[in-house]
DNA sequence: CGGTAAGTTGAATCTAGTCAAGAAACGTGG
DNA sequence: CCACGTTTCTTGACTAGATTCAACTTACCG
């Protein structure tokens, strides 16, 4: 009971009048409405409620962790800024992490429904986010109908990239997980204005293997493979992408997709209904062993 | 290109007044707003508003689908009858499986962000879906505020579930992803009050191997050292669990014993505030949270 | 009664995990 | 500022487990 207190104290202030902000969240920081659904990548057009409710921030140091999993429900977090880990963790004390949300991603949404969150978020870094109470959500979108949608398309949006990740541990090895791993970090720091192809990994081997479903040791070799096929450049945490088309190709031999990780978002056209009765082998290119690349590397 | 009139013409029709539910969906069928807050395990004690809106149902045949991945987003679906499977289709041919979607089970909600479908929705079965076009379920939420979150409810709940689909993937091995699939299947059959330990598979043992990010092969080997271990029967696509714990010890080898697993509703409370430290000492804490996940695997 | 799709099983191969040792970075305190 | 302990990362050798290839059996449907 004493270890929610540190967000408790916040809650209360969630959303907040303007110009009332007093010292709330860390230092009475808060953010407009407006200002909320540009951090989502959800503009709303509409200017007149713009200015009326502003949520408070929190700051979370690192290692902190700023919901448990089990915790009661009460406020969804949209990170403002840094880095965060969501995670499962083993009653025997190994963690298995489920995403790593950055600036503009949304945490908590898996405890809606039952109204415990079933994951625990841990920062990675000195990190900021905005706390935004279901009730005053809820509050808000009644004022103001243009905003019905904004938490059903983050809420799909969400879905979407954990289908992705399905995607990526269902089909793709040790490799390829770190490589679409890379691609999909390199794009979100891209969207923020960062660099899209040199960077600092915020996470251990051991958390990002947690996150792809490899052992650590797994994802320092294959980023070494990647190194001395000259398609990234490693250096502990620091990261080089050299060849991104290299990089994409390592995760689908195949076609280059435009997106980083995401499976075309398009349906190719050529389907017929449903049962492609496909009976004989597969063509499938003489792809993706852990040699596949090295060749390529060495042309 | 043709495949998809068949719900476009039910489309318009998505909501419709009591009593003037003519030939839609398939034959004039509807469902009250009523029944479909049952059927999704989301009661709302409200009366009044409960007979004034119904929505349309589709069937779907064996093998056909019900929207392809690409298509443009207009409707949730919520399956009434039968069972699907939603994939991605790879540019190459093959198909990844999403998820088997069963009676109460929502479809369709990847694609409200985006405004097209993420994936693609197969019937296995001769189904039927309850068609809930976005806009009607927004404007109904309009008239009724106490179904405020009903949306935000079931999309948190398919989040969870994507949650412990990706950590099964991630942790699991062969043996222990297929007895965590029957247990899945178990629970939620049994949740539909047909038997939790007799069932018949509705898909193939690729499509479960797809799913689970396996080979057939090792679906089937898998199965059957369940079965020659005496913890299940299998025969072809008939399934009966002869011990249930024994199958959730192949999912968790640790923590099993007589002690049927804790709900999952309370958190474990002792947890002190900041033993996250990551970069100090690693006291191996012994968090007892109450895992959602196991409550998917043994519920 | 065939023909086809689905499922089972075996043997060889290869990938990722495991065990283990060493190297490089970080933080702290002398 | 440097030495030290801790943590993280890298690399190697070996093993367990999943995939592949392939043959075969069983169910299903006209």
């Amino acid at each position: 009971m004493t270890d929610a207190n540190s967000h408790f104290d916040a809650l209360d202030f969630g959303t907040m009048e303007l110009g009332t902000s007093s010292a709330q969240g860390h230092e009475g920081a808060s953010l407009s409405v407006r200002e909320l659904t540009r951090l989502l990548h959800i503009d709303y057009p509409d200017e007149t409620w713009l200015a009326r409710t502003a949520f408070a921030l929190r700051r979370v140091r690192e290692g902190e962790a700023l919901v448990h999993a089990g915790d009661k429900f009460h406020s969804l977090y949209v990170v403002r800024s840094g880095c965060f880990k969501t995670v499962y963790t083993d009653y025997s004390g190994s963690e298995q992490v489920l995403a790593f949300p950055m600036c503009g991603d949304l945490m908590g949404a898996d405890g809606i429904d039952s109204g415990h969150y079933s994951s625990t978020a841990v920062s990675l870094d000195t990190s900021e986010v905005v706390i935004v109470p279901l009730a005053s959500l809820a509050r808000l979108v009644n004022e103001c109908p243009s905003l019905e949608d904004l938490l059903y398309r983050v809420l799909s949006r969400e879905l979407v990239r954990v289908q992705n990740m399905a995607w990526t541990l269902g089909t793709l090895g040790a490799e390829g997980r770190v490589a679409a791993f890379l691609l999909n970090l390199s794009a979100r720091l891209g969207a923020l204005g960062y660099s899209r192809c040199s960077f600092n990994l915020r996470m251990t081997r051991q958390e990002i293997g947690s996150y792809l479903g490899l052992k650590l040791e797994t994802v320092s070799r294959a980023l070494s493979a990647l190194n001395t096929a000259g398609i990234i450049q490693v250096h502990q945490r620091s990261i080089d992408i050299t060849d991104a088309d290299a990089l994409r190709g390592v995760v689908d031999p195949a076609a280059c997709s435009p997106d980083s990780v995401m499976p075309p978002p398009e349906s190719g056209p050529a389907r017929s209904t449903v049962n492609d009765g496909r009976r004989g082998r597969k063509p499938r290119a003489p792809v993706s062993s852990g040699l596949a690349w090295r060749q390529l590397a060495a042309a």
